[in-house]
DNA sequence: AATTATATCAAACATACGTTTAAAACAACA
DNA sequence: TGTTGTTTTAAACGTATGTTTGATATAATT
């Protein structure tokens, strides 16, 4: 599984045949359709431990309740960029769930459902906090697509960032570099947004 | 060659074979390789037009010079968020640049070299306009992926966006807003960056 | 030890795919 | 009109790929 996993994450599904699977796993070709009953429920499996690996490695802070919301922010922040932009080993995790995000198959519903909805509403949760209470949801939403865009780029476009600044450049950016400007970015553009709807409230 | 484009930016390389492109182009099969010398040449040709065509159709504005440096980052992210997020007609340009860029080809190098480095390139030097003299280059890099990163995810992660918020809201969003959104959100925390500097420089 | 279930393996199978071929249709030109 | 060069077409070719088969080995159970 992970032979197949790593192969599924380089080079797709369909670029990806059991010949090599079975090569790199030391396996007989016969045992995918023994085991997963075809290359397909193979695929989905390696995504589903993926996702459920993926998310048991850099689970989400629970203790937010007793930080100041801008540190909550910080830390979301910080942990979802420990599990999208950091190669864990093995590192066909993220990749492949990356892969099914950009252009999914069915194995990305339940994903979705499973584990991106609830990570996007906590965000908007901490949002809450430090958005004025009457922060029109539309706004609120904008602000997270900011969030997760800034941090999923550097996953998503990755190739690209490395041909532009080279790999050495690319590879000197760590999670805490990344967290600490990411957080602070976003949060000078919410007290901007915050300063601006008291502006108009106490005018 | 639109018939192969749109195959391959819909379903990838592998996923794609001749017969259903010739199928679609109500071609013979053996055009392909009578015109293109093989499925792979007719890929790199796609790709190049993609490129020529997506940047032709919405050019980075050019007389930036007379404008204020936070009108230039406005319409920069107008005219990367046109590219990048609207589906023009044939769709399949952007669809298939965006593919490039998350599992590049051999395609890839050509196209980063000609297009994205020199669209980096004038973002950089709008932000060089924006902050302070002395800010080190790394800081302009970030801020430079950070902008970058909140326009791309609006076409890297749409259809997991859709997923989360639904087709009808994900729908209503237009350029105009996105970039609205986008530019205040970014000018704020960069005036914040200026600020911060010059409360160092000024104590 | 004998029997049954489970796992492994090499080989074969059927189909899908990219490419080639060779003939036919068409166009340009003398 | 006959000749030459170009384009189109159907069929065939060789290989790659997912799957199945049937035999053999290994483990479990009685």
């Amino acid at each position: 599984m992970n032979a197949a996993g790593s192969l599924f994450a380089e080079k797709g599904y369909r670029a990806t045949t059991i010949r090599e699977i079975c090569d790199r796993a030391q396996a007989n070709q016969a045992a995918i359709n023994y085991y997963f009953r075809d290359k397909e429920q193979l695929y989905v499996d390696c995504v589903r431990e993926a996702s459920q690996s993926c998310m048991a490695r850099a689970p989400m802070p629970s203790h937010l309740e007793a930080l100041a919301p801008a540190e909550q922010l910080r830390q979301f922040i910080a942990a979802f960029l420990q599990r999208v932009a950091v190669d864990h080993d093995p590192a066909w995790h993220s990749q492949l769930l990356m892969r099914e995000m950009q252009w999914p198959t069915e194995a990305c519903r339940e994903f979705v459902e499973v584990h991106v909805k609830p990570t996007f509403h906590l965000l908007q949760g901490i949002l809450d906090r430090l958005l004025p209470p009457h922060t029109p949801q539309p706004k609120r939403m904008l602000i997270g697509f900011s969030i997760v865009g800034q941090i999923l780029h550097y996953r998503s476009a990755r190739p690209v960032l490395m041909m532009l600044v080279g790999p050495q450049v690319f590879d000197a950016l760590d999670v805490a570099t990344l967290t600490e400007h990411i957080a602070s970015f976003s949060l000078a553009a919410i007290r901007s947004c915050v300063e601006e709807s008291q502006r108009k409230e106490v005018p």
